[in-house]
DNA sequence: GACAGAGAGTTGCAAGCTACAACTATTGGA
DNA sequence: TCCAATAGTTGTAGCTTGCAACTCTCTGTC
C-alpha cells in the first residue's frame, strides 16, 4: 500500500460515497451532507458545544451556528445554555433527530448490503481490520501494539 | 462487518478525507473538490465527452459545462470537437493539468504516509485487500471467484 | 468592585457550487 | 424535408460556506 495507491482509492471512495449519501431520499426530509454529519456526531456524543461541533466537522463557527439553527427549528436538535458557563450551548439530538438519522441510514442500507455481498469473506475481513485502522491513523490515534 | 458498522465507518471516512483533500494547499492553485475529481478522472481516461464526465462525477451537464470551461481557461484541460460527431467534445487533460494533479497528490502525500505508518502491517494488508474490493462492489462489478 | 481581554456565538456580506429550465447546434431517421 | 433526440450553453435562483465585525459572558488583575 503506497501513497499513490491510497490517494487513488480514497479519491474514488470519497466521490462514490458522497454521491450515495447525497442520494439518500428520505421523503420530506432533505438534509445536507453537513446536517447529516452533525446528526451523526450528536447521535454519538451528547453535550457538545457549537465550537466543539465546528471543530469536529471542520467548519467555521458561523457556519455551524446557522447549521444548528436550522436543525433546531426542524426539531432535530436541542440547544441549551450550559448553566456553569452561559457563553456556550450544550447540544443534544432529539428523538426526532435520532429517528431521522436512523431513517437516512436505513435508506442507504440496501446499498450497503449489496456492497457487503459483493465482497468475498476474505475481503470483508480485510476491510473490517483495515478500515477502522485507517480511521484511527487519520485521527492521529496511536498504533496498537503488534502481536 | 454489518451495515451499521459500514455506515459509521464510511461517514467518518467521508468527512475526514473530504477535509484533508480540501485542505490541500497548492499555493496559487486553489481547486474545488469537483475540479480535483475531474482532473483525476481525465488523468485516468482520455477522450471523455462532457456528458460522460458528468455521469462519472454525478453532476448535472450544465455544471460540468461550467466546470470544464474553468479548467480550460486555466489551461488544465483541452476541449476538441469530435470530428465524427460535432455535437460532442473530446476532453483531454493537458500537461499542466497532469502536473497540477500530481502536485495536489504530493501536497497530501505526507499525510498519507503518516496514516500508513500509523497502521500495523496486518492492518495495511487488510486495507489493501478490503478497500479495492469495497470500491469494486460499489461500482457494481462482479465478485471474483473465491479460492 | 471596575476593567481588560478572551471565548462562544450571531449576523451581514460576498463568493462559489449546484440544479433546473429553456435555449442553440448537430445528427439521424422517417 | 422535417422531426425527434443528443450534446452542450446560459439565465436564474438556492444553498453552503468563510470572513469580519458584532454582542454577550466569563476570568483574572488591579
Amino acid at each position: 500500500m503506497d501513497t499513490h495507491r491510497l490517494h487513488h482509492l480514497l479519491t474514488d471512495l470519497l466521490r462514490t460515497t458522497g454521491l450515495v449519501l447525497m442520494d439518500r431520499a428520505v421523503p420530506g426530509h432533505p438534509a445536507s451532507l453537513s446536517q447529516l454529519f452533525a446528526l451523526h456526531e450528536l447521535d454519538l456524543r451528547s453535550g457538545l458545544s457549537q465550537r466543539e461541533l465546528a471543530e469536529r466537522l471542520g467548519l467555521e463557527k458561523s457556519t455551524v451556528s446557522r447549521l444548528v439553527t436550522d436543525l433546531e427549528s426542524d426539531g432535530l436538535v436541542r440547544r441549551e445554555r450550559d448553566p456553569d458557563n452561559r457563553r456556550l450551548y450544550r447540544l443534544e439530538i432529539t428523538d426526532a433527530g435520532r429517528r431521522l438519522h436512523r431513517e437516512i441510514a436505513s435508506a442507504v442500507h440496501p446499498r450497503y448490503l449489496q456492497w457487503i455481498e459483493g465482497m468475498t469473506p476474505a475481503e470483508r475481513e480485510g476491510l473490517e481490520i483495515g478500515l477502522p485502522a485507517l480511521l484511527r491513523a487519520m485521527h492521529g490515534e496511536p498504533r496498537p501494539p503488534e502481536e
